[in-house]
DNA sequence: GGGGACGGTGATACCTAGTGTCAAATTCGC
DNA sequence: GCGAATTTGACACTAGGTATCACCGTCCCC
């Protein structure tokens, strides 16, 4: 299961139910990125409303992240590291892998700085198809 | 007006149309990025579902570009110079600064190298505060 | 261990952004 | 000007997500 989800849960003040630990234990369990719809199927005792609810709240605590599809839709994923990372999605198969690299920040940093901007917050996506796809 | 936007829409074999060329020129009249909505509402004599339908088009033909914003919210804007380039958004006054960096677009490539994945596509959004909002 | 305050839940209604359908209107090549 | 093909508007519909509100469970204090 994930008892540092949890322990993050309780920390930030939150209240660890019966619910939660079930939505927690779905996506522990999901052996791809999830859509909410997929993960709501699969919890039908928790109304459709408390799902998004608590991915909502999960994604706010790093604990699982979002991923943007190329297509304009939304999945979602367990967070690795919880560490700042950007997203490899496969076109293909729909796996995903994280990866971080320092000149890629430092680079947005810089195109920041040179454009006269405060940097709160940069996403970056890359879409593809993995080396098991590309057969 | 969009004399290149025009030469475009025709020479990929679309029809020029009193509608689109309201829509054009809405655009071209549009200090800032803009939603559909905006959009629509500015233009009382056309259907929403055509302003939709004529943005996608003029999305796919390059003439204008899809802004991401932070919250999950688009917006559109007429593409400045149709080359590939990212954004710089700005959570204040909702500026937008476009920017194109090579180093950039090597970081991008290097890590799809490294995880073996082929690229088809990328998207890269900076969110920050403009010179003029940091105040 | 019992009670109460408060956060969490489910049902439901609602909302926003966007798409599908289809008949009527417009455009463009001839 | 004519006709085929594209485009349009109205409308119904969908997907993804949020607001409301009464009820329930959790936690804290005694």
């Amino acid at each position: 299961m994930a008892a540092d989800s949890v322990a993050r849960l309780v920390d930030t003040g939150h209240r660890l139910t019966a619910t939660r630990r079930a939505v927690l234990d779905a996506i522990a369990r999901s052996p791809r990125p999830f859509t909410i719809e997929e993960l709501s199927e699969g919890l039908p005792d928790i109304g459709r409303a408390t799902v998004f609810r608590t991915i909502k709240l999960l994604h706010e605590l790093d604990i699982v992240c979002r991923l943007p599809l190329e297509d304009g839709g939304v999945r979602y994923q367990r967070a690795g590291s919880g560490e700042h990372h950007h997203h490899l999605i496969c076109g293909g198969c729909g796996a995903v892998a994280e990866f971080s690299d320092p000149a890629l920040d430092d680079a947005i940093e810089r195109n920041a700085v040179a454009a006269g901007f405060a940097l709160d917050a940069h996403s970056a996506e890359l879409y593809g198809r993995c080396a098991a796809c590309r057969g």
